[in-house]
DNA sequence: CATGAATGAGGTTTCATTCAT
DNA sequence: GATGAATGAAACCTCATTCAT
């Protein structure tokens, strides 16, 4: 209501772009709150004005990150196209992000490796993991009632699906191959439907 | 028989071991060299006996950690069984290593964020993943070869096989299912070969 | 009048002053940021947030160390009396300043010797010696120009002039005379006017 | 008279001169036992075999570094040219060891640092500058026997030459210039020779 | 005689956090 | 609301010296 709430919106989103830029470029440790003060031009004691601690801004970073894919998947259950048409939309989708985002990948990997230490992220995590299955599951789902797909697990497939595209998170952080990877997750995406739609 | 036994070899050995446990435990950047000398049970600077850095102790617990996966799947282009058998093995065994190793999960998450800003990591890795593929995409070639597998291209399905694992291990770190691992990747598996299998 | 006084300036000064007085005591190796910490009364972070590094300190300390025998021989040069009487005068002030500043010889010659490996200091202290030899060129020069010395070059003996000061000074800091450096300074000064002076 | 004091002799010769080089090189306080005992190709446990501390090298070294120059003065008090020729001479030396021995000027001006907070470098350096001293005024005193120079005090002009040279050392040392020092020092020399000679 | 493994105090620097102004 | 000065624990690493072998 009062204007102030929107100068409060409008830092703390100026903090968290910072620091997912400061974070993801020289690591979550090795950016202190000097470089995050300097880099969104405020001073050292404003971001304590925000935020509770490094910790908290780690976590709403996290949030803010991992909403993005998991409503791009909501979204293509709306959408009118065939199943598989839908996943590969989805795996173009990621591909684009990935050489996109390139610099957020490291980030997200040391979130990960942060979760077994941080009960926090553990959580956030865990349950955003939980999500995206579920959504990839309810996809699959429809292809079956629409009869696309046979016999099948859901559930299963959306755990193969998800994990195949973490992986190609993890290999595409090693060996970046310009150009490559939208085909690679094509092919790896063809491979698994050949297997599962129905004949 | 000589009076002084090559205590170098043990030291380095107890070293990493250390380290390896403390890094899973805590973290690598939380782990400081003061708690691996204690963990040691020596003196601080026996560590730069023996290191040059912290640095160089985490390259050198990269090799060892990264070594055994690779070795597996060459012991196993050298086996007699049919390739989708050796397939199913390698999951097998990869699903019990996790749950094993539970703890060395993040660690390796870790590295893989730190190979974004360390060139002797990015380069070790990028390395062993190379190694990874192309043993398998071997493995897949003598499947080709034998007429179990029909017209795929072996490194694409190495690619896939490698991004699944990769992922799955995310999957497990933030959504530990106790005993489902197994059944979830053969599941996985199956699929994958049910795609590729010659007919 | 300003509510908070201008710390910056207080802290630094005090920071150079007592690092003067613990260098020259003890070395500048062998003072610690510990040390230099405890005498100037603050916490170690303190002595960061106004310098960069330990060097940033030696480097501030070195300017303002150096900076008065320069302004000195520079107001001699406006200063009425004959030449010969400034060139004395200069020759008792410095003098004078080694007995009271006998401490900091040592840390003057330390400073020379760092000069070898720190580019900072060496070129900080190469541009001084320059300065100093070219206001006492100037000195000289007036002396010529005004008829009370003959033909000879101004720089040549202004060089001359530097290093009998810059060696007395290492005479009196290994054989300390008592009382005595004036006499022989000034004895000294006598020779090389009388070589220098018209007749 | 045994062989094993020959290995001693040589063994310490060694040391001193590797010692010499590398802490001209680095600085003392930057060189440590390990890279000397690199530097000689020997274990650091035979450093402390031949010398009992770290000190201990220093003060051997100093012995030896400063025992030249003394021997040098020595000499030409018996050489049979006319004095001034001698000072000449002596004049000349320093130049040429100056430029030969470049390095060696900023250990000198560590060694006299170092001399404010260490006895033995203190009273060696003391005594050195004493000897020498004693020497060039002995050179001195020949020349008012002989007629050569006129009513002067030798030992207020040998301190006048020792600063001289010193001093110059020191402004060599900041401002090295490439092969005018020969020509600088020897119309300092002149000059003073013009101030005591015999008319 | 000689080695090199081991010690552990101490070096410089960083940093999340607090708080008077 | 906002600032930036201040804290102090803790980080990585070095090094003179000792001593069992």
């Amino acid at each position: 209501m009062s204007p102030r709430r929107d100068v409060r919106v409008e830092r703390t989103a100026q903090i968290i772009e910072a620091a997912t830029r400061l974070f993801a470029q020289h690591g979550i440790d090795q950016t202190s709150m000097d470089m995050l003060a300097k880099a969104v031009g405020m001073s050292k004691g404003v971001l304590y004005w925000y935020f509770e601690s490094k910790d908290a801004i780690i976590l709403a970073l996290l949030e803010q990150l991992f909403n993005q894919p998991l409503l791009e998947v909501q979204a293509l259950l709306q959408a009118p196209e065939s199943t598989a048409h839908r996943l590969s939309q989805l795996t173009t989708n990621l591909a684009a992000a990935l050489e996109e985002l390139q610099s957020l990948v490291p980030l997200a990997q040391e979130l990960y490796a942060l979760s077994a230490r941080n009960n926090n992220v553990q959580s956030f995590l865990a349950s955003y993991f939980q999500r995206y299955r579920a959504s990839l599951a309810e996809l699959i789902q429809q292809g079956l009632e629409r009869g696309e797909f046979s016999s099948i697990d859901p559930e299963q497939v959306a755990w193969h699906l998800a994990a195949l595209y973490e992986g190609s998170t993890v290999l595409w952080l090693l060996e970046p191959m310009p150009q490559r990877l939208t085909e690679q997750l094509q092919a790896a995406l063809q491979l698994l439907l050949k297997a599962i739609v129905a004949r």
